[in-house]
DNA sequence: AAGAGGAGCAACCGCGATTGA
DNA sequence: GTCAATCGCGGTTGCTCCTCT
């Protein structure tokens, strides 16, 4: 399939954009928004093809951009996310506010990769270059084929989640600013609309987090950690031979109103996110390692706050957040312990 | 001071997915 | 149901700036 370049019109300017070419496409976005790409380079008087616009104005002039270096906690997230979900540019962009995923993947070819390799850590498995050839040093199969599994289910999760907030996004275009017109919602759109109300962004990923710090709170008081094997409501998820945290994460998991919800739009909305197979977790220390890597980067028993805050985005004053100095002297000893996990599988 | 090489990043390209007639 | 037009994503390129020799 696929099709001939849109560019290929002899006459139309590429390379750098010039200030006079973006204050052009500034001004008829913020007019007229940005309606048919392929239409707009014309109306609004420049010489471009309306893929070089539309990049330009996502990636560059788009009012919502955050631009400049990345925090750690960005850096830590990339890393986490990239681990989970690989090169899904996109997909690890709609977690991290403001930056584009053309920035994401530069940053990682540019930095995030290279300092990985240094530390011979093999970007692409994020594991110990020497621990990447297997599982042949030790490591159970059945906890290696469990967590396979898991990431597999967490990769689709995250990947449907960050469909949502796309579509959760692109539906934010129709609540615009007064006087802006905009383009008009497919009837798709408008269905996903009715059925989700108000974007719902991460709201698993803080379910998780908070699902995570109660049952820690119930182990820690000692409370019943009975051996009930429980199935996940919505999925084929299946908590067994799991004596603590399997019963208590799945209680608190239940009883999550925001995971819950967000679940069930995730099988209403695309399926295969939570029913994409069984996934057999074999004992706690799989959901505790899963967990810290997803949320702490590290196996360990200190809880850490999440990566984001309440309202989704970056950074936090939140009780129990590692402060900007405590998180740089840790950074790279949790990214010796992500890799310690790694190696642990 | 000047050239070489490297790093960073904006922009382009090709392709699959989606949309709508 | 089909197909052309369009969108959006990920990989890649090439330009600019910086550092080193």
């Amino acid at each position: 399939m696929g099709r001939s370049p849109c560019c290929d019109a002899t006459g139309l300017k590429r390379g750098p954009w010039t200030p006079e070419e973006d204050q052009k496409l500034l001004d008829f976005i913020q007019k007229h928004g940005h309606g048919s790409w392929r239409s707009l380079p014309e109306k609004a008087g420049l010489q471009r093809c309306g893929k070089s616009c539309r990049l330009r104005w996502i990636n560059y002039l788009r009012p919502d951009i955050k631009r400049g270096n990345f925090s750690l906690r960005e850096q830590k997230t990339i890393i986490q996310l990239h681990a989970l979900l690989g090169n899904r540019w996109s997909a690890i962009a709609s977690h991290l506010p403001k930056r584009t995923d053309n920035e994401i993947k530069n940053y990682w070819n540019t930095h995030i990769k290279k300092r990985l390799a240094m530390m011979g850590i093999d970007p692409s498995t994020h594991k110990p270059v020497v621990a990447a050839l297997g599982s042949a040093n030790g490591a159970d199969p059945k906890k290696v084929s469990n967590l396979t599994h898991m990431a597999q289910w967490e990769s689709a999760r995250l990947e449907a989640e960050a469909r949502l907030v796309r579509e959760s996004s692109k539906l934010r275009q129709y609540d615009h600013q007064p006087g802006l017109p905009g383009p008009v919602p497919t009837l798709q759109l408008k269905k996903i609309a009715s059925r989700l109300g108000a974007p719902r962004c991460l709201d698993i990923l803080k379910a998780w987090q908070r699902v995570q710090l109660e049952s820690m709170v119930i182990d820690n008081n000692g409370f019943d950690q009975g051996s009930n094997n429980l199935d996940s409501p919505t999925s084929t998820l299946n908590f067994l031979q799991n004596p603590r945290a399997s019963s208590t994460n799945i209680a608190s998991f239940q009883s999550n109103e925001a995971l819950f919800t967000a679940c069930q739009d995730m099988e209403f909305e695309g399926g295969e996110a939570w029913n994409m197979g069984t996934c057999n977790i074999g004992d706690e220390d799989s959901i505790k390692w899963f967990s810290n890597l997803l949320f702490n980067g590290c196996e360990s028993d200190h809880f850490v706050q999440s990566n984001l805050d309440n309202d989704g985005n970056n950074g936090s004053n939140d009780a129990g957040v590692l402060s900007e100095d405590d998180e740089h002297n840790n950074y790279w000893d949790d990214i010796f312990d992500l890799v310690d996990c790694g190696h642990n599988i």
